[in-house]
DNA sequence: AATAAATCTTGTCATATGACAAGAAAAACT
DNA sequence: AGTTTTTCTTGTCATATGACAAGATTTATT
């Protein structure tokens, strides 16, 4: 895709001007990474981020006992981040790494920043993307707490069909909060019925 | 404690100067809750937020089978808001309930835009709140999913002892994921050894 | 102080999910 | 095409936690 076709797309509803647009466009490069390929990994700092236009992402955490957690899927639309890392200059605990040849829009932080504080349309939209991902994740918490793993599994499938479909049941299960064995067994049950 | 101390703590190390802080402080104003009463309700739009001065909030959701679930636990000097209502306009999920009377200050949405857009040390540390909120609900979510039910309140007791000594176990059992009933045990249990 | 209400504890039993292991199926690689 | 590697399924058994209910304790209210 073109990049003023796309970065249009993104800021469609932001109500950023064309002028706007204009200051913006120069600040986005397209990168590509190959499957398996990590864009972050564990201690590094993030210091910049990216748009997906195609393919699919996935980051995880290795917990204490040394067991890989999902943390979060992506698919193309999505923007891609680890904000403490970013805003808090802070080694990440994050892996972020490609499941698919990926294209993608990256930005660093410097230019980030630089359009944060003089774009006040920007400045908006990128803090509706950090709100957007603040309640994602506090529906996903709440869902931990108070639905059977069953219920969190149906609501995946609805809310983003195309990750499910592309991604490997054992990282779907760990997003989720269950076994790879768990999951494998709910999809029959589903199937059963 | 004087207005101008309670902002000079909370404003301390974001790089504010003293004329920044003058406009500052007239935006906020002193306000007081009693225990139990509401400073938001499910169905509401959040129109202000608060930082506690004195006493403690809960905020807590009802699931769709009723059951009432802690979703955040307050104290003394922590920041209150429901970030999507606030931002997106949206009627809130959540309850925010006084558990002891308050003394809080109050900043409306209006005043905090406009501070937003006008002072660039206000915005760099109020955008560090949002990702400290973030931050420790990613913490916790990853939490839910790696860590048992007895790690999970050790390390809440550890990172917040005054929140686990003034809040009744059933609201502490339903943050950490619980039923009450298993948060008894777990303390009888750490009692023991 | 007496009573009521809320909170916490403890018993018994049920159940969702995990741990581990073996095979089957699919995908990747030579 | 054949081989290796990864992914998925299924069986058996274990376990953390839940559901429900009855008391015990603490806190609030008259």
């Amino acid at each position: 895709m073109e990049k003023e076709h796309f970065l249009n797309k993104v800021f469609a509803s932001s109500g950023i001007t064309s002028e706007e647009l204009q200051q913006i466009i120069p600040k986005y490069k397209q990168v590509s990474f190959q499957k398996n390929e990590y864009l972050l990994t564990q201690g590094q700092v993030e210091r910049s981020y990216w748009f997906i236009e195609t393919g699919f992402i996935r980051s995880y955490i290795v917990d204490t006992e040394g067991n890989d957690i999902t943390f979060n899927l992506y698919g193309s639309g999505d923007v891609v981040i680890d904000y403490p890392s970013m805003f808090f200059f802070a080694p990440t605990r994050e892996n972020i790494q490609a499941l698919t040849d990926l294209v993608c829009w990256e930005i660093s932080f410097q230019d980030f920043q630089e359009m944060f504080n003089s774009i006040t349309n920007f400045r908006e939209q990128q803090r509706g993307l950090l709100v957007g991902s603040y309640f994602a994740l506090k529906e996903h918490s709440i869902s931990l707490i108070a639905d059977q793993a069953k219920e969190r599994y149906l609501s995946l499938l609805q809310r983003k069909p195309t990750i499910v479909q592309n991604v490997s049941l054992k990282h779907i299960a760990t997003f989720l909060g269950i076994t790879d064995t768990s999951l494998s067994r709910i999809r029959k049950e589903l199937a059963n019925v």
